[in-house]
DNA sequence: GCTTGCATCTTACGTTACGTTAGGTTTTAT
DNA sequence: ATAAAACCTAACGTAACGTAAGATGCAAGC
């Protein structure tokens, strides 16, 4: 027979560590095809040709386990198991493409206004990490048409808003303690709801939102502010609303 | 204090199980901010938004050692750390990618053939996955605009060569034992010079790269035939050369 | 007060694909 | 013969939990 490498030069040859050959070897994925009564392992050319099956196999994405089986009966239905992996390939994809379009978010965010604070900084992260959920879970309740109106704003738009918001956030986080109804203070909160309202139409929806019941899901949204300064904020809008004759309760519902 | 929720309360509302809590306590990343004396955990509202951090981070693609650190000193230089997080979050990218792309000649090749010799697959698959480090290789070797003339080929006419390689692989295989300059073979084999021409530019480059001494570094083709088939093919390309009127010397380096 | 049942606790092993010592044996070279 | 490579097995470490197993705790009903 073609024994012709101990584990050392099939290693090399191979590029794999010697470790990863006797792991293999341990789950039986590839056992040498030829081992000495003291315990040596020698690998074949045919030896070869199967790691060359597995290595492309885990390129693909297989696990050990399914790679495995793949070897044992050739009569794996080829097409189906690939139909699948690239199913789960492109749901990665996906998702990482969901993280790098945040990370792009937040590197825009930070890149104008230095280090901001935390706070602010996840709600920032969260709310491009949730559009996907949120949109979907607004599609159950109100109708389609709207919901893809509401995010209609272009990805540069929405940018420009993020940058502008933390702006705000930030300079209303350092005037807590003065007057909500200052005019500071006010036409601060003017620009972050006429802000807010651009990049989700209009704030009715959310009456329609009051009326379900969300069942302690109240997670999604999570805060800018710490307690006593979102509750300076809130006043601020209660304000602000009133002035723009709009109804607004910012009370916790009981 | 506001000690509000059992960890099955705080579980609920998080969406994180029981387990997870318990770790998080494990490692120090979330510990409740009350414990009663015989070990039942109770979380409050600071709880909550500090697991708001984590979760967000985590969805970043932070391990939770890291953003251990994060929480720890809030003076990490964001804008670095989201720079080396997208960084790697590209590459991830990148190497998704090249599976898909991979799974998806693939599935282009099965779904044209039906279920295809293992070998034979093992070769399609591995020509694209080196398509990269290939031509990186390639490089260092050939002046770069050669390269790239090389690989100029279209995504859509090297769909076409794959699926007709495959085709004329699979013909060959089943051929096995017949005369190897008889009319049907070397029909079969003028084609698949052909399309290999095509793939590739011409041949001449490979002599330059005989010279070169790879050190048993010759993993990086596998052949799609067995042992035996391979010999024979390469005797009828050897004769297909001949009438060509190229040198080809397909027997082995010693 | 007692039992039932649910909530919670700790302990600890399983997962994936190896990396990394540690300590002993075998083969090869001098 | 002896030293240096090469090789062996055994076993723990990794990340972020999932999954029992078995022991307590706690509120409610009898």
């Amino acid at each position: 027979m073609s024994v012709k490498y101990s584990i050392g030069e099939f290693s090399k040859k191979t590029g794999l560590t010697i470790r990863t050959l006797h792991y293999y070897d341990e789950i039986g994925v590839l056992k040498p095809s030829f081992v000495t009564e003291k315990g040596r392992r020698f690998y074949s050319e045919q030896d070869l040709i199967i790691l060359q099956k597995i290595v492309t196999l885990k390129f693909l994405g297989y696990s050990l386990e399914q790679i495995k089986e793949f070897l044992r009966e050739d009569k794996w239905d080829i097409k189906e198991s690939l139909t699948i992996q690239k199913q789960i390939m492109l749901e990665q994809k996906r998702q990482i493409e969901d993280v790098i379009k945040a990370l792009d978010h937040a590197l825009n965010v930070v890149e104008h206004h230095g280090n901001v604070d935390a706070s602010i900084f996840m709600t920032l992260i969260n709310g491009i990490q949730m559009e996907k959920e949120h949109k979907q879970f607004l599609k159950g309740i109100l109708d389609e048409q709207k919901v893809e109106q509401i995010f209609s704003v272009s990805d540069e738009r929405q940018r420009e808003i993020e940058k502008e918001s933390v702006g705000i956030m930030t300079e209303l986080n350092e005037l807590f303690g003065s007057e909500p109804d200052s005019q500071e203070v006010q036409s601060l909160i003017n620009k972050l709801v006429d802000l807010m309202t651009e990049l989700v139409g209009d704030w009715s929806f959310l009456e329609d939102l009051a009326d379900i019941d969300v069942e302690g899901e109240e997670f999604i949204f999570p805060s800018p502010f710490t307690k006593e300064v979102e509750e300076w904020v809130l006043k601020g809008i209660e304000i602000n609303m009133q002035k723009r004759g709009i109804k607004y309760d910012g009370s916790p519902k009981g």
